[in-house]
DNA sequence: CTGAAAGCGCTAACAT
DNA sequence: ATGTTAGCGCTTTCAG
């Protein structure tokens, strides 16, 4: 209908090569008048490609999961790839069953990753074909890349907000000194850092272990820390999720939040914002982390010689809410 | 390899046609020792399928959409479909652009839709070319199936529960008294049912509405009815989310429950189990919905004639827990 | 800058 | 029951 080759639209739909401005509108005109819509599956042929990128993550309806989840699914979209979402239960055989060699085959093009029960090792192990982007715990290796925030020193300045309120005994609530708890040990590093910068003490019956971080390990963990001889003046938790469990157990034993223990999350999920009272929290950058990753696996996918990996830093900040700063 | 044509191997591949034993063999054993794998995109080229169905829900992290979810997965990788999985947020406009004329074009063959915010009006307007199943709210029309449980019987066994344990100031939380809120109207229905059938009145004022079916909104109407000159002696809330706010407020205010106040949720959500104390409620079987919801996409998909719209039910159970009986 | 034509790897009508 | 073969609709090498 344009009157040119098959070539030349294909020029025009992607974008390609240089075409006459007389050309290309004419092919533009021809595919309006058409409703011409270009048949994904015979790109996906013709390309080899998928067009899609899985992300996985230990649990879909974690609310920071979620969040993240949800600024990942634009930018992809935007980028020209469709979002298959996978949940690894945080198992350590099924995230290993997911990378493992050939375990896409044509189904997708790339993979985002928030592992949870795999180590570094297992990680380095994989098939080594697939790109690979991880996000959040780990850090990054030879082939893959990894995006995060500096979870060290945004622990520290959590840590430092309780310090600057005027608070003393802090106990931090969620770490796991094993070998799948790294990001929990950064924030833990953190804890300490910000203790020694203010020259403070660390207590270390006041730090606890959870087994995830949830609600209910912030709860148990609460409930140990108050019934300790001297129980801590603030609390820096692992999540928002922990920190809504540890407030629920200080409000039930007749505690004022953040009058005598004031507490502080990490992740900003919205429900932070609708709790009573609110709570302050390590705000990461999602919407950049999202960017970050697909940009990167994009590239890597796009890319055909290997890539480097690299550690790529997101933003974040500090958000003072009620459980910290009691006011409004 | 094998000495065969390739139709012989995709009938083999396919276990279309009946194949000899033999050559079946052959083709096996060939198909082993080259690790060949089919290509997933020329096949969808070839059939024009897509092989991906998508499911849209008003919320992931909503724990019962994130449940509801996680039961589809399986299901429909079983039956060779690969699940996309979008957020429509409740948007109107966005759902209306999901199920809109072309809006899939060779992305996704079928659809599973939990909606929100669209009216029956908008549901039955859509592009009668996608295949549609319909899960939880709404019921079925002309071009499309819905899948539910029977939400009216459901609910009357739930206060009839309540009734049972001699609770006979019986509160409702979650009516949605509006076109979009017929799901929350069946429940309403059944509570009314259950009373009818006690020989109870129902007392309207403690028909509270709310606009989701979340914490804050249960939280809120609990207060609301505790501050009542009569306040009810149990609450049947419309979600287990919902039963877990008003639980809060009611363990905030001082009440025991159940002994001061029994409280009923809907959904069956993992939380529940957890939740202090752990929530009796309705448990819809996740599994046959999800499991129904496929089937009957993956026919409807396989169709080349309209089929009728069904109303398929699942089954559901009512499980007592602490939160009505009080025992362990 | 544009055209011609060869696939991408599979399925399925048609033939035997 | 199995072989032949023509596409599916696009991308892309090679020419021009």
């Amino acid at each position: 209908m344009a009157g040119v080759s098959p070539r030349t639209v294909s020029n025009v739909v992607n974008g390609y090569a240089r075409v006459t401005e007389s050309t290309r509108l004419k092919v533009e005109q021809a595919i309006a008048q058409l409703g011409y819509r270009p048949n994904v599956l015979a790109r996906h042929l013709a390309t080899g490609r998928s067009g899609q990128i899985v992300v996985v993550v230990p649990y879909i309806d974690t609310p920071y999961f979620a969040e993240l989840l949800q600024a990942i699914i634009p930018v992809a979209r935007q980028a020209g790839y469709n979002v298959l979402i996978d949940q690894s239960d945080g198992d350590r055989e099924h995230e290993g069953q997911l990378i493992g060699p050939h375990s896409h085959r044509s189904l997708f093009d790339g993979m985002i990753y928030s592992p949870l029960g795999l180590s570094q090792q297992d990680l380095s192990n994989r098939d080594p074909a697939l790109p690979l982007v991880v996000i959040g715990e780990r850090t990054s290796a030879a082939n893959f890349d990894h995006v995060g925030i500096d979870d060290v020193a945004a622990s520290t300045e959590a840590v430092r907000h309780l310090v600057s309120l005027g608070r003393r005994r802090i106990a931090a609530i969620g770490d796991q000194p094993y070998p799948t708890g790294e990001a929990a040990q950064r924030r833990t590093a953190g804890f300490r850092a910000a203790h020694a910068e203010a020259g403070l003490e660390v207590d270390e019956s006041l730090i606890v272990s959870t087994p995830r971080f949830n609600r209910v390990d912030g709860a148990e963990a609460m409930k140990a820390l108050l019934e300790l001889d001297s129980p801590p003046d603030s609390v820096f938790c692992y999540s928002d999720l922990v920190a809504s469990g540890a407030i629920h157990t200080a409000l039930a034993r007749g505690l004022r939040v953040p009058e005598d223990i004031a507490v502080i999350g990490y992740d900003d999920i919205e429900d932070g914002r609708y709790n009573r009272p609110t709570i302050s929290t390590i705000s990461p950058d999602k919407r950049e982390i999202a960017r970050l990753a697909v940009e990167r696996l994009v590239m890597r996918i796009g890319s055909k010689e290997p890539v480097p990996g690299v550690d790529l830093k997101a933003g974040y900040r500090l958000v003072a809410r009620e459980s910290t700063t009691g006011s409004y």
